[in-house]
This record gives C-alpha cells, structure tokens and sequence, in this order.
DNA sequence: CATGCGAGTTCACTGACTGAACCACTGCTG
DNA sequence: CAGCAGTGGTTCAGTCAGTGAACTCGCATG
C-alpha cells in the first residue's frame, strides 16, 4: 500500500502502474472524477465505499499526483484530476470496452461521442464523424442500449452521471 | 470475490471488469500468459505469489473463460489465454503505457513492435510501418530503454520473457 | 448558542493475503 | 518395484487490509 513496491518486478510498466491505481475502489474513484464528481461526500454516496477507504485512496491519489485537492469556490473540499490522471482515460475506456463486450449482451452501458458533432468514438478513441482524436474535455458520455434504467441509482450523485455530460465537468448539487 | 457483485454499480461496465480483473495479481496473470507462461509452477516463480493466492486466481479466471486449463503436450497442466483473454491485450497495453509515461524516465521499459517488419506500435496498436492495427500474435516484446538489465530476474522464466519474443508464444523450458 | 453539513477519524469485526510446510500424483531410475 | 524428483496444488497460523457504524472537528447559518 504504501510506496516502496508491491509489486516484485521493477521492469514492468504494469506492475508500476498497478501499484497506483490497482487496488480496490482506486479505478472507479478516478473513474467517477471523469465523470465530473469533485466532492468527498459524493464520492462516498455514490460508491457506497467505507469512507475510511476513501480517504486513504483520496490521499494516495493525491500523493500520486492523480488528483489535485484544493478548497472549490463553494467553500467545501475539491478533489480534481490532474494531466497525470486524465491520461488514464485511456486505461479506463479499455476496461470498459472489455465489459461490454463480454458482460453487456444488449450493448454498451455507457456510450462515449464528440460532443461536438455528436459522433460515436471508435476504441481507439477518435470519432467517426470527424475523425480526429477526440480530447478528454470534448468527449461525452451519455447511457447505452445496455443501460439499465431500473439500476439507475437514486442518489442525485448517481442521477447526475446517469444524464448524458462532457467529461470533467462539475457535477452540480441539487 | 465471488460471482455475485462485490461492486454495487450495475451499470458500469468498469465495474464489472474489475469484478473479473481487479483484484490484486490477476492482471500480472494475464501479462504473463501474453508472454508465453502457461505452467503453474512459472506463473508462481516469476511472479513470486503465494501458491494458494494463484491457485485461486487460475482457478476464478477460467471459470471466467479468460483461461483455459489443459493437460499439455509435455505431460503437465497448462493455463492459456482464451480469445476473450487476448481481448484483454488493450486494458494490458494501456496501463503499460501509463506507467512508462509517468514512471519510466528513460523511456519505454519494453518496447513493442510488428514482429513482420519491426515497426514500432503506436498507443493505439498500429504499426508505424506498415499503417494495420497489428493482432496479438504478431506483436513482438523486446526489452526497451527503459529496461534495468540489473535488475532483469534471475530466475530463468523473467530471463525467458525478458527475450524479444512474440506474445503467447510459449516459453521453452529450459 | 443550537443546528446542520462536509470532511474526515476511530474502532471492533471480518475476510483476504502471506509464506512456509505439507500432500498427491506422475514419470523415471537404479 | 522402491526410491526420488518434478509438478500442481492444499493446509494452516499469523498478519494485514477492507467494512460499516459511530463519532469528531471546523465552519457557517439562523
């Protein structure tokens, strides 16, 4: 948990990697930090992860330079991704591509467009109406055919990433 | 750890490949069965995991149809990829491209090429050479700059899969 | 001053991981 | 055919990390 190695083998990338965002919950904080969730408390309620837990990622991540904490406009505490941890878009999308293939029969749970012009986002990532790359802030995220309504959440936490949003944009409170 | 849920998202597709690969030591698994590990007592050497953790690793990864399980041709048990397990080649590749980007100062700890023309891979798996999205079994490993030759394994599975080599085919005992 | 809220901390409990030792089966080998 | 080594596990006691509920602290508001 702490730094010095988890892992054995000091050649490998992956085991680097996985020393930062391999633990339980670490993947789905980040994850919900995409989606625009900033705040600790709504991080808690819509992960449903014991906040002793939280706090150790939150602090990690930080310490890691995946998040930034700083004090929001609101008054309240903000946990933000950095450069460093929006770069991990990538990881996140390729364990999402894999669990719709394999885990969502009626397809994708969540689909991801250019916000721009509406077009759907290969896996690599660039989009199939312009063509380019899509950057993180542009992309959108909106529920897929494999979304199921009736597991939607109750929390507004939940509610709010479930209604289509660009990435990294604030969820608002209520 | 059991099939039903230990994430409470329904509709997360991260969520649920966690549920398969997220726990701690299954992805490093999976990484080695992409360099050619497929015998129980090589997954454990290299990888130095407590026997009974693996054991139950193996054992939750094929009944996830990620590995299969057979008698080998050399008389003992072997543990391979399924087609679905080579799905997992861009979950693999993208967390390896964080941890160099952000951990591996001196660049790439090992690089990826076509092994047909040797062209470098690009984030999204194409050959720079040839322009085609490269398949699994034709990418090619091969220590990077990045690569700490002293600290390269003793053992001689790390010396096998730290040999340029193509991804899942075997390595030869010795 | 009471109330409430956000952001944590504390704590007892449970479950998972660790490492070492042990077991069972196979195929030799003398 | 007894002994032995190799492979693929299982068992077990000790430790450590995750869980969930309750609690604390600081700050703002009424």
């Amino acid at each position: 948990m702490t730094l010095p190695s988890t892992y054995a083998d000091r050649n490998c990338s992956l085991a680097r990697t996985l020393e930062v965002v391999g633990e339980r919950w670490t993947l789905l904080i980040v994850r919900n930090a995409f989606y625009g969730v900033r705040r600790f408390g709504d991080f808690a309620t819509q992960l449903k992860i014991p906040r002793a837990v939280l706090a150790g990622r939150l602090k990690f991540l930080v310490q890691e330079g995946v998040l930034t904490r700083d004090d929001g406009a609101a008054g309240g505490v903000e946990y933000r991704l950095t450069a460093k941890g929006v770069e991990l878009w990538p990881v996140v999308r390729a364990l999402m591509n894999w669990g719709d293939a394999f885990y969502s029969p009626s397809g994708v749970r969540r689909a991801v467009r250019h916000d721009e012009d509406g077009g759907l986002l290969d896996h690599e990532g660039r989009c199939e109406t312009c063509g380019s790359v899509v950057p993180v802030p542009e992309i959108r995220v909106e529920p897929g055919p494999g979304f199921d309504p009736a597991d939607s959440g109750l929390d507004p936490v939940s509610s709010a990433i479930n209604t289509p949003r660009r990435l990294l944009e604030p969820i608002t409170a209520p």
